[in-house]
DNA sequence: AAATCGTGGAC
DNA sequence: TGTCCAAGATT
């Protein structure tokens, strides 16, 4: 494979210099905040990220301030975001690096790349754009930009690509300029080298990628087909005793882990709804409940199902909280629903459920 | 090594 | 509408 590291290296670092976008986390090089931006950004775009990074840097300053928070805090500040674990992880490790590294982040990559949540990008990043260390990032950009200049068959999508892709690029980095070299084939990726209509006209690699010389960019990457996603439906409680309402906090661990809900149970679209609430649902908190009427309806899609539910407004009839898979339990007022991290799904029926509690 | 894990933007 | 896919990590 005809490489030219150096044309390629030169061109992209000259172009970068002129074309980088100014980003809040390209104003310092304070290691903690690199890290931040670098898990909140990780399968998420750049303008969702920014307002989620100024607060939680507002807030968690350093290490030693989030190792000293409350996990409930750490998700309400990630609500919305996203792949929850991220958070999770976050809080976790700050707590070694607090424990063990004297709250000062690892700039050894053997240390760094045990950290919870850190793997070979983020310890590939954190480390080049902190610290200087020469090791090459290979996220999706990366893998996008590789594939089009030579025309890669590897899957992109394909775990076992990645043993393919970053020794390639551990081969093209500048080891003058690791951080730059970094950022500016991901800013390539984003600006330029895009998934869909490519800017090759104002590409620096223009002469230099065979997918631009064969007319072959839209062919490149390579990615296995996606399997169909299945569909899941539920039928979900708003459960009201006087002013309060029952909400419940999902186990700690898996899908939407520690996110707080109304409670809710697999169920048929076209099911009885008065049986499945009142028997299901209620054997699924331990209460006596009595179903009033639907709600609304609302759809959502994950990345791997997607999802509708029925919501429905029932009332507490008797008996005291047994909760089989939900780890914790409150009843709560309206307004003090907002203290809670929720998930999407249930975001999207707070405005209904305002209307009809306000009107009594 | 394929599946799992959220949400929003772009087309 | 569906589909991709976005500065991936974990199991």
């Amino acid at each position: 494979m005809a490489m030219q590291p150096e044309a390629i290296g030169q061109n992209l670092l000259d172009w970068y210099a002129a074309h980088q976008r100014r980003l809040p986390w390209r104003e310092t090089s304070d290691p903690w905040a690199i890290w931040i931006s670098e898990v909140m950004l990780q399968q998420t775009q750049v303008a969702t990220a920014i307002p989620y990074y100024h607060r939680f840097m507002h807030r968690f300053p350093t290490p030693r301030h989030l190792a000293g928070a409350n996990v409930q805090e750490v998700l309400k500040l990630w609500e919305g975001l996203g792949y929850y674990s991220r958070a999770r992880h976050l809080h976790r490790a700050a707590g070694v690096v607090v424990s063990r590294y004297h709250g000062q982040v690892p700039d050894d990559p053997a240390i760094f790349r045990t950290l919870p949540g850190v793997g070979d990008y983020i310890a590939a990043a954190v480390l080049s754009i902190a610290f200087g260390r020469v090791i090459a990032v290979v996220d999706g950009n990366v893998k996008r930009v590789l594939a089009r200049l030579f025309e890669l068959e590897h899957p992109v999508n394909r775990s076992g690509s990645h043993k393919f892709f970053q020794p390639l690029a551990d081969r093209l980095i500048t080891p003058h300029q690791p951080a730059d070299f970094n950022q500016a084939m991901m800013e390539l990726g984003a600006l330029v080298c895009r998934p869909k209509n490519p800017d090759c006209g104002h590409c620096p690699l223009f002469g230099l990628c065979r997918a631009n010389r064969n007319r072959t960019t839209a062919d490149y990457p390579r990615r296995d087909a996606a399997r169909k996603r299945p569909h899941r439906h539920l039928a979900i409680g708003v459960i009201v005793k006087e002013d309060k309402l029952l909400v419940v906090q999902r186990p700690m661990d898996g899908f939407l882990g520690g996110l707080w809900e109304f409670p809710a149970i697999p169920a048929m679209p076209g099911e009885n709804a008065d049986r499945a609430i009142e028997t299901e649902l209620a054997d699924e908190i331990g209460l006596r409940i009595g179903m009033d009427r639907l709600l609304t309806r609302i759809r959502h899609a994950y990345t791997h199902f997607t999802l509708s539910a029925d919501v429905y407004l029932c009332r507490y009839l008797s008996g005291r909280i047994r909760l089989k898979r939900a780890q914790s339990h409150r009843w709560v007022t309206f307004r003090s629903l907002q203290r809670l991290p929720l998930h999407k799904a249930n975001h999207k029926f707070l405005e209904d459920l305002k209307n009809v509690l306000g009107k009594g």
